[in-house]
DNA sequence: CCAGGACACGTTTTT
DNA sequence: CGTGTCCTGG
């Protein structure tokens, strides 16, 4: 047999773990050292060597997006189509089980899967019912709930403790559940905890599955939360042979109930372990992953490991100390100009920040360069609220009895069905414990007044009429006739200005999106049914042209499993990043270390961090410290662009004791001129010093002026005065 | 029903 | 500063 193809360009580490015995195995996977690499060698092996059915694998990742990638690199290693071979998110899986099983799984055949913002909805109607004094925030009680879902916690599991708001807490719990219940609809959450607890409580399934996937292979296992655990542990049981593979120093989402704790629980269960650490790099410099290694050398928490390369030592880290975050920006563009001028792809460059709302001062000052640019984590496709609009009809036509789409739509577009009618429709289903639209069709003949019920009446006939229509379309007549036949295409129309038209497209888009989707004959679900699981659980794109060459802007969060030649740390500052709500915490801060470890590793060649001095933060200006994080890059690994003592203080008074390298340039120093220096010019009137270049009589400084905007005045010229 | 004003609030995100 | 939510008046 020729396993070359799966064996070659791998190294001894890399090797051993895709060769390694049908044992678990744990593979402890640095940034960039070829994780996805071994993850999918290691299915092309375990098929094409070891005489594995694909039948018998089961891979399971995080995101879609990843699931996709594994495929195709299997099938592309394998150089064929991979059949009856199972690759998905969590969630996804979990979702295909309880199609299969949904009797089992105690749901309706029907079931609809809710995202997190239906899923708020519904507990924000909850709590308004309960008429729960302000304190009760929905978003908390979401979160609450999902919290104990991630441990796998009925709310028959919950103790209150004697603690009143805990109490009302479970409450609330219970009654969401009991909604979703009644409705047929299913959680994020959920689902995984639903497909648990099938395995869990159906013995003969879980054997069944159990002896269809011997082996289990599992990517960024750091991230796990309890359940997804837990339905591993399960379905591994003591036969299985689990391969998960992940690295510690990249677990940024312990927020959202992941726990590196089962690294170490994975060894306890499955004692044979065999533990591989893949250490050597192949994406950065070598000054790059020093500087990674000495910051996450400062975590206490961690199993320990050391990447190396061996590529080329590189260039210096650029550390840039920005007068204010609008200098900043400006910095980082000028390197963007020089980078794309000299022949680079713009999409090669990435900015990453913290935060989000960091993201719009760059912005800004990408549009003035006119350099295109792409914002990761924006709303998706399926998110839109027009595009939920027409999924919440869609999804009333295959199940009336979802509560939660029809809240959605029951006024909109506007048919006079206003809040009385609406709360009238409440009271009768909590009273009669049925959907609101059984309740509607029940309070149309009696309660309502006569315009009303006539309007109600009018709504279920369109949804029973569309249901009636669309029943022998198929999937692209079905949605194109529901956005015209429901009327809103022609609200959206009315809605003046771009906002209206762009939602008009969208909805058109929706059909289109209907008609390229190919449903999965081996799922016994009706297309449309499976159309609306795939819009629940795959969100689609941020934006649509996402291949045009433009610079990428996203929070480190999102850049994990990403790497860019040129990367930009911005505002790496204490109170920015780390971030003030961890920077007490302990934990918290081992974690927001953990973030600058993903954000410096996805540097390939070329680092710049920066920080401003002071910097516009909800209204207001603070003034905040380069981030410890900086501190902790070792200083012959930094070079200086600007050393901070120059936007501090006039250059005369600089102090003389810089350990680090530095490009020194003084700009203007010599004429007392400082970023931030209030000046007055004889044409231009007052303004601020953003910028300085150049040196004697090439010296050239911007200054903001108050009226005119910002200019770039060669100093011997321009004859400022300082004030 | 909606426009407009007062007011609160302000990590990180995938499914 | 900006956005989102809630309330009021037309």
């Amino acid at each position: 047999m020729d396993v070359t193809p799966i064996l070659e360009n791998l190294n001894d580490a890399q090797r051993q773990a895709v060769t390694a015995e049908a044992e678990p195995t744990l593979v402890i996977a640095g940034a960039g050292s070829g994780k996805t690499r071994v993850l999918t060698h290691r299915a092309a092996w375990l098929i094409d060597v070891e005489r594995i059915s694909p039948h018998s694998l089961l891979a399971v990742t995080f995101t879609n997006k990843a699931a996709a990638e594994m495929r195709n690199r299997i099938e592309s290693l394998l150089d064929m189509p991979v059949r009856h071979l199972w690759i998905g998110t969590f969630h996804g899986l979990a979702h295909r089980l309880l199609r299969r099983h949904w009797r089992e799984a105690g749901l309706p055949q029907s079931f609809q899967i809710i995202d997190s913002d239906d899923q708020l909805r519904l507990i924000k109607r909850l709590v308004k019912n309960l008429e729960l004094d302000d304190s009760w925030v929905p978003r908390e009680v979401q979160y609450f709930i999902n919290a104990q879902k991630d441990e796998g916690l009925r709310p028959k599991h919950l103790d209150d403790d004697g603690d009143p708001h805990r109490r009302q807490m479970i409450a609330l719990y219970g009654e969401y559940q009991q909604l979703c219940d009644r409705g047929g609809l299913v959680d994020f959450a959920e689902l995984l905890l639903r497909a648990h607890e099938l395995w869990r409580d159906n013995p003969e399934l879980l054997a069944h599955y159990r002896r269809r996937f011997q082996h289990l292979l599992v990517d960024e296992f750091q991230d796990t939360n309890a359940i997804q655990y837990a339905w591993l542990r399960l379905l591994a049981g003591d036969g299985g042979v689990p391969f998960v593979v992940g690295d510690d120093d990249q677990s940024i989402y312990r927020w959202r109930g992941a726990r590196v704790e089962h690294i170490r629980q994975f060894q306890k269960d499955f004692p044979a372990t065999t533990v591989v650490k893949l250490e050597q790099n192949y994406r950065s410099t070598a000054t790059i992953l020093n500087a990674a290694n000495a910051v996450i050398a400062n975590n206490a928490e961690r199993m320990g490991k050391n990447l190396w390369t061996e590529g080329a030592e590189g260039e210096a880290i650029r550390v840039y100390s920005a007068y204010n975050e609008r200098d900043e920006a400006d910095f980082v563009i000028g390197r963007l100009r020089d980078w794309i001028d000299q022949g680079n792809l713009r999409a090669d460059a990435a900015i990453l920040y913290r935060s989000n709302a960091q993201s719009r001062v760059l912005e800004e000052g990408l549009i003035n360069a006119r350099i295109p640019y792409r914002v990761y984590g924006g709303l998706r496709f399926f998110e839109r609220a027009e595009i939920k609009d027409a999924l919440a009809y869609l999804r009333l036509i295959a199940n009336r009895d979802d509560d939660s789409s029809f809240e959605r739509i029951v006024n909109r577009p506007t048919r006079g069905i206003g809040a009385r009618t609406v709360e009238a429709m409440r009271s009768y289903a909590r009273a009669n414990s049925c959907s609101m639209w059984r309740a509607a069709g029940a309070i149309a003949s009696d309660e309502l007044s006569s315009r009303a019920a006539n309007a109600v009446l009018a709504f279920l006939h369109l949804i029973e009429r569309l249901a009636h229509e669309t029943s022998d379309f198929d999937l692209q007549d079905q949605v194109d006739h529901v956005i015209h036949a429901s009327g809103l295409i022609d609200f959206f129309k009315k809605d003046k200005g771009e906002k209206g038209e762009t939602r008009v497209e969208n909805l058109l888009e929706l059909v289109s999106a209907a008609k390229g989707f190919e449903p999965d004959p081996a799922e016994e679900m009706s297309p449309l049914d499976e159309f609306l699981s795939h819009a629940a659980l795959e969100a689609g794109e941020g934006q649509a042209e996402a291949w045009e060459d433009c610079v990428q802007l996203m929070t480190m969060h999102s850049a994990k499993g990403l790497e860019f030649p040129l990367v930009f740390l911005s505002g790496m500052e204490d109170g920015l990043f780390p971030h003030q709500r961890s920077i007490n915490d302990p934990n918290g801060l081992e974690e927001e270390r953990r973030l600058c470890y993903v954000g410096i590793t996805r540097a390939k060649q070329t680092l710049y961090v920066t920080h401003a001095e002071q910097r516009r933060l909800h209204g207001m200006d603070n003034f905040s410290q380069p981030s410890r994080f900086i501190s902790e890059i070792p200083d012959e690994y930094v070079e200086e662009i600007r050393p901070r003592v120059q936007v501090t203080r006039p250059m005369h008074t600089a102090s003389p004791s810089r350990r680090r390298r530095s490009t020194s340039i003084a700009p203007g120093a010599e004429a007392g001129i400082r970023l931030g220096q209030r000046v007055r010019h004889g044409k231009f009137g007052d303004g601020v010093i953003l910028n300085c270049e150049g040196q004697g009589a090439h010296a050239r400084v911007e200054v903001n002026f108050e009226t005119g905007g910002t200019k770039w005045l060669v100093l011997s010229y321009a004859n400022l005065d300082l004030m």
